[in-house]
DNA sequence: AACCTTTTCAACCGCCTACTA
DNA sequence: CTAGTAGGCGGTTGAAAAGGT
């Protein structure tokens, strides 16, 4: 199949968007929405790609996006899920609201990638090079263990999107049977917001908010949990899905219960056969004591490495490294978007 | 001040997936 | 089932800014 390029139209102008395109475009999806994104070039005005206007509208526009610098605790997240998920940069968004994909892919690139690299720490692994050469056994379980992570991490993710794509369904099921929406017992804001966005008298901010923003459910409202969320790999031999999972995916669909997810970690991961006291790996808190200290030269880095390995805090903190990660992914923000 | 190098990050490109007719 | 389209994603690029000599 050929694809047409979706920029061929000859004269649709390239590079930094000026201030005029900024205003004309807002304007536009202010009153608007932005509908479909390849026809609103033309009705805004714009000579550019409905591809550019989306990406410079997701990536800077966009009301609700924090700009400016990261936090150490933003920095750590980033560290933490890039462990787990790798280059996912959308996923890792959905844990950083008002983040985009790109400005953390950025700041990796820039910032967070060669901070590693510096420390003698393979970024891709999260490992330390000295111990990509120890024992074969242990880095191998390590690894089968992280693979596992990364596997229901990107089946939690797949059973959010289901479940936000579900609960659109329902809204919209709900909306044509002119029920009031407040009594249905949950709150939907999709894209839908954005291609209607002059149906509500609710204040701009809410009504400006991304097409990647959340779905939350009230507890009124029986949650839908299916087996279409989880990946056939996933479930077990009678093609059930294992309890631990559906707890993972039902704390990240709702606002409240993680805690009822807690009390179920440590089956979790006997389940995954992965026994939290023997998860020695991850560099973050140390990286982060550099980065909060700013000792950013290359003698403190490597000086920080020496100390610390033999700090007993230093192994205290990556026997808590994963422990974080799971709380991270396991405890969404409450308004923690969706991926649709 | 002028030039060169490095860093940063907005924007582009191409591929993939979901959806629809 | 197939083909076409739209939107999304991750890798990459290149202009501008910052830093160094």
């Amino acid at each position: 199949m050929v694809r047409s390029p979706c920029c061929d139209k000859a004269g649709l102008k390239k590079g930094p968007w000026t201030p005029e395109e900024d205003q004309k475009l807002l304007a536009y999806i202010e009153e608007h929405g932005h509908g479909s994104w390849r026809s609103l070039p033309e009705k805004a005005g714009l000579q550019r790609c409905g591809k550019s206007c989306r990406l410079r509208w997701t990536n800077y526009l966009r009301p609700d996006i924090k700009r400016g610098k990261f936090t150490v605790q933003e920095e750590q997240t980033i560290i933490q899920l890039h462990a787990l998920l790798g280059n996912r940069w959308s996923a890792i968004a959905t844990h950083l609201p008002k983040r985009t994909d790109n400005e953390i892919k950025n700041y990796w690139n820039t910032h967070l990638k060669k901070r590693l690299v510096k420390m003698g720490i393979d970024p891709v692994t999260h490992k330390h090079k000295n111990e990509t050469l120890s024992s074969s056994s242990g880095q191998s379980k390590n690894a089968a263990t992280l693979s596992h992570m990364a596997q229901w991490e990107s089946a939690r993710l797949e059973a959010e999107a289901r479940l936000a794509r579900e609960s659109k369904l329902l809204h919209l099921q709900h909306y044509q049977n002119n029920n009031n929406l407040n009594k249905s017992g949950f709150t939907h804001k999709t894209s839908t917001i954005w291609t209607k966005p002059n149906e509500g008298n609710g204040d701009q901010q809410q009504q400006l908010e991304s097409p990647t923003s959340t779905v939350t459910f009230s507890e009124n409202l029986p949650l839908m949990i299916t087996p279409l969320g989880i990946p056939t790999e996933n479930r077990n031999r009678n093609n059930e899905i294992p309890p631990a999972m559906i707890e993972f995916a039902v704390s990240s669909s709702t606002s409240s219960d993680v805690t009822l997810v807690k009390e179920h970690e440590h089956d979790w991961m006997r389940q995954i056969n992965c026994p939290t006291e023997e998860i020695e790996e991850g560099f973050t808190s140390l990286l982060l004591r550099d980065s909060t200290a700013g000792k950013n030269d290359a003698a403190s880095v490597a000086g920080a490495v020496v100390v610390n390995e033999s700090d007993y805090n230093y192994y205290e903190d990556n026997k808590n490294y994963w422990n974080s990660i799971l709380n991270l992914v396991d405890s969404s923000p409450s308004d923690s978007p969706t991926m649709f």
